[in-house]
DNA sequence: CCAGAATGGAACACTGATGTTCCGAAAAAG
DNA sequence: CTTTTTCGGAACATCAGTGTTCCATTCTGG
C-alpha cells in the first residue's frame, strides 16, 4: 500500500513482528500479543506501536498471507501442462508455505472473496486448471473444482499436522500428500 | 462412570448442556460458557452447577466424543470385507458424527492415546484394517495406516466445511468424500 | 397440596488480555 | 559527539470471561 517513507529500521522491526506472529498464531490462534512480541524479540509496547489493535496485526497477516499465496501460485504455472500435473505443482508450492498454511486453514484470517481473487489461485486460474484436467482426462470429471480446492487445503494441512505428530520428514510428508491427491483426483 | 443416582431431570439437563456445547464449541472453540448455556436454554448458573469449571465441561465433551466415536467404529465392522471396503464404511459412519467431528479435529479436546485406545478405532483395529487392505490389494502399500488415518479425518472435516461453504447437500458431500478417499488409498 | 429438588437472575470478586501513557535507555543518523 | 529515532519497561484503566454466592421462583414427586 503506502511504502512511502519508512526507515529501514522500522521496516525490519515490522517484518520481524509479522514473521513472529505467523509462527505463533499458526500454532495458537488465541495466543496473547505478549507472546507474539516475545517471539519477535520486541517489547509489547513496540508491537502496539506498529499495530495499535489486534485487528491491525491480523490485517497485516492477511496481506502477508495473500501475497505469499499469490507468489506460490505464480511459481506453479498452473496454466502449463496437463491438469493433474498443474495440480501437483500447485500442491508442491503451497506445501512450502508452511505456517502460512495453518493460518489460512484455521481461518483465523478468513480470506474474503476479494482476497482470493488477488491470488488468482482460485477463481479464474484454478477453475481453468481443473477443467483443463477434466478435458485432457487427467482429472476425474465427477469432482468439481471447488471440491478439489477443499481437498488440497485439507490434505496440505493434514500433512503438516502429520509431520508434527508422527515426526516424519517434510519430504516424506510431501510424498504422501502428492500421492494421495494424485490418486484422489485422477480418473478411475 | 458414576451413574449412581441422578434424577431424570438432572440427567436430561446435563445431556442438554453437553449437546449444546458440542454444537456451539464445534463452531467456535473459544465461545463463552454463557453462549453454551443460552444454546442449551439454561441459565449460566445452572451450567456451572453441573460443570464447575470449563475443564469439567471439556472432560464431559471428551467422554461423549469418545463414546460416539466408539459406537460409530463398532457399526463400521472394520474387520469385515476388503480393506478398502472397510475404510469406506468407516468413513460413512464417521461422517454422521457431524459436529463431533469438528470438535475432535479442531483438537479442542485433544484425545490422548488412552482415549484412542478406548475407541479401538485407531490402534488395533484400524491398523489391522489397513494392513488387510495392503495384502488384499485394495489399499496402496505405500500409504501407512497412520497417514490414512490423517487422510480420513482431514477429508471428513473438509467435507463438512464444504457443506457450509458451497451449500451442497450432505449426501453430495459424502459422495465426494468417499470418491476422493477411495481414489487416494487405492492401488495405482 | 406440600416439601424438597432444580432453576434462573443478580451481584460480586478475580483473572488475564488489551490498549494507552509516560519516561528513560539504546541505537541510528547526522 | 549530538540529535533524532526507536525501543522497552512500568504503571494504569478497561474489558470480557470466569467462577461463586445468595435468594426468589418454578418444577416435581409423593
Amino acid at each position: 500500500m503506502t511504502d512511502i517513507q519508512e526507515s529501514g529500521s522500522r521496516t525490519r522491526t515490522r517484518q520481524a513482528i509479522v514473521d513472529a506472529a505467523i509462527e505463533v498464531l499458526a500454532r495458537n490462534p488465541a495466543a496473547p500479543l505478549g507472546d507474539v512480541a516475545a517471539a519477535a524479540n520486541v517489547g509489547r509496547t513496540t508491537l502496539h506501536r506498529y499495530f495499535a489493535e489486534r485487528a491491525d496485526l491480523s490485517a497485516a497477516l492477511r496481506a502477508e498471507a495473500v501475497d505469499r499465496l499469490r507468489q506460490a501460485t505464480e511459481r506453479a504455472c498452473v496454466a502449463d501442462g496437463t491438469g493433474a500435473a498443474a495440480i501437483r505443482r500447485l500442491c508442491q508450492e503451497y506445501f512450502d508455505l508452511g505456517d502460512v498454511l495453518s493460518l489460512i486453514f484455521n481461518e483465523q484470517l478468513l480470506l474474503t472473496d476479494a482476497d482470493w481473487q488477488q491470488t488468482a489461485g482460485c477463481d479464474a486460474e484454478f477453475v481453468e486448471m481443473v477443467e483443463r484436467g477434466h478435458h485432457d482426462g487427467t482429472v476425474d470429471p465427477e469432482l468439481p473444482a471447488s471440491w478439489i480446492q477443499s481437498l488440497i487445503w485439507s490434505q496440505l494441512y493434514a500433512g503438516w499436522s502429520y509431520i508434527g505428530e508422527q515426526g516424519v520428514s517434510r519430504h516424506e510428508a510431501l510424498r504422501l500428500i502428492l500421492r494421495s491427491i494424485e490418486g484422489a483426483v485422477s480418473v478411475r
